[in-house]
DNA sequence: GACCCGCTTTGACCCAGATCAAGAATGGCA
DNA sequence: TGCCATTCTTGATCTGGGTCAAAGCGGGTC
């Protein structure tokens, strides 16, 4: 199940390859190896489904690697994609018992995972997890409630522009691999994955990726890598203020 | 600025007229009294803007009586409203500055509120505070993702029968006023308010309420005054499981 | 190297909801 | 009792994005 020797069991929570926004970010050392006892890594293949919605959810974690998307679908097989799941991002629930969403691996997916009676029993314990949980589900709830302006009110070309913002952006905190102020990263959705999240079709996402590509807003080489020439003028696109921005 | 003789400022926290949902619900005797010693009462009128996003926000709290929203705004003026803030729901968060949205007093508004520091600072000393406030944001994380899949993926009509339905089912949660199996309430919110909160215009509004009516689903005195003869019906034109529903 | 399969692009047409434009209730106030 | 300002309804028309349909990729695999 794991076998990639970069993840050993044996690192403590401290070497965690996500720390930085992790729940034990400030957490003591005899509370960090309570931690370590508890967390293990799960892996999963691109396609493969997390959890179902509805399904019992016996763990809570973190997103090591890899990106997974929740999901909601209606009877008839309308899809809304209700959240984006990347590197130091936490899936679950504390205090919850069901999964309220689909989750799914969208690429090959490594997840930090500790089991939940435990970590609830730790959390009950150490306070400044409980804050640092609260805080990162009021981060979540600002993303989701700006993702509420991008659905209600955006234009088809607004919707596309302010997805790839926001994917520029975390995967430029996360790899800082900008060269001469571009950023070029690699689209980890489908047209179809960027249509249910955007609220489009997968042709409407098509067509208005060619506009931007075609308006010099972005650069495509093969239909997943992107480069951004100039990030302001990708924001005005997405019809947020230049300076501030989604807060995602 | 205090003048409803129901609203004494000498009633305990115990006594709170929204403590079932209130974040004292189980706190012990002394520190019932903490919160006392933080608590006052805030009137606003109907239009009264609470506060504008980005302002320094020094208290949280819980609407009492009235509507209160949560709005954001672009700078061509398309609005969004992101929340709906009715009686029991809890404004602000611990650990923020600035408010993030605008928040309107829609009807005539009281909030119980604390003074944010001293606030925080019981919540530190109390852990099962934080806890229910934990709870209390992922409540609102999961209206919020529901509210995405409505905005996204629902047509004009479902919209519409979906914010009857949580309105309904919230005002009955509060009065339990309903005859025979009938729902009877009052809409707290102009055309123009639901247009932005549904992301349509209120000419649309407007013009699927009148469909719903002349269909049967709702009846209709006045413009505000609404009867739901069947809330399974509308449920079903909301496009809602029948059984499970709306988690908001 | 030919074939296949999932993903993507592009075109032609259509329709739900937006926009523009009158009016009609409602209700507060003099 | 009538006036005025909101708020709401309804009609006519327009359009952005949906729907339906048909090619174009790559990139595996036999």
């Amino acid at each position: 199940m794991l076998n990639d020797p970069s993840l050993s069991v044996t690192q403590t929570c401290g070497d965690c390859p996500i720390r930085h926004r992790a729940v034990c970010a400030r957490c003591e050392t005899d509370e960090l190896e309570q931690l370590d006892q508890i967390k293990y890594y799960r892996k999963y293949e691109a396609g493969q489904t997390v959890v179902w919605s509805g399904d019992r959810m016996e763990f809570v974690g973190s997103v090591v690697s890899g990106i997974a998307t929740l999901t909601q679908t209606m009877e008839d097989g309308r899809t809304q994609m209700v959240g984006l799941l990347l590197p130091s991002d936490f899936v679950g629930r504390p205090g919850r018992g069901n999964a309220a969403y689909d989750v799914v691996a969208t690429t090959d997916l490594v997840m930090c995972c500790f089991r939940k009676q435990p970590f609830e029993d730790l959390m009950n314990k150490t306070p400044h997890i409980a804050h640092r949980l609260l805080e990162m589900t009021l981060d979540e709830l600002d993303a989701a409630r700006e993702w509420m302006l991008v659905l209600g009110r955006k234009t088809a070309r607004e919707k596309i522009a302010s997805l790839l913002s926001i994917i520029a952006r975390r995967d430029a905190s996360l790899h800082l691999r900008s060269a001469e102020g571009q950023l070029v990263f690699d689209l980890p959705l489908t047209r179809e994955a960027m249509a249910d999240y955007l609220g489009l079709t997968l042709e409407t996402v098509s067509r208005q990726i060619s506009a931007l590509r075609k308006d010099g807003v972005i650069h495509l080489e093969g239909k997943r890598h992107v480069t951004v020439p100039d990030m302001e003028r990708l924001l005005e696109e997405a019809g947020d203020d230049a300076d501030g921005g989604m807060l995602a």
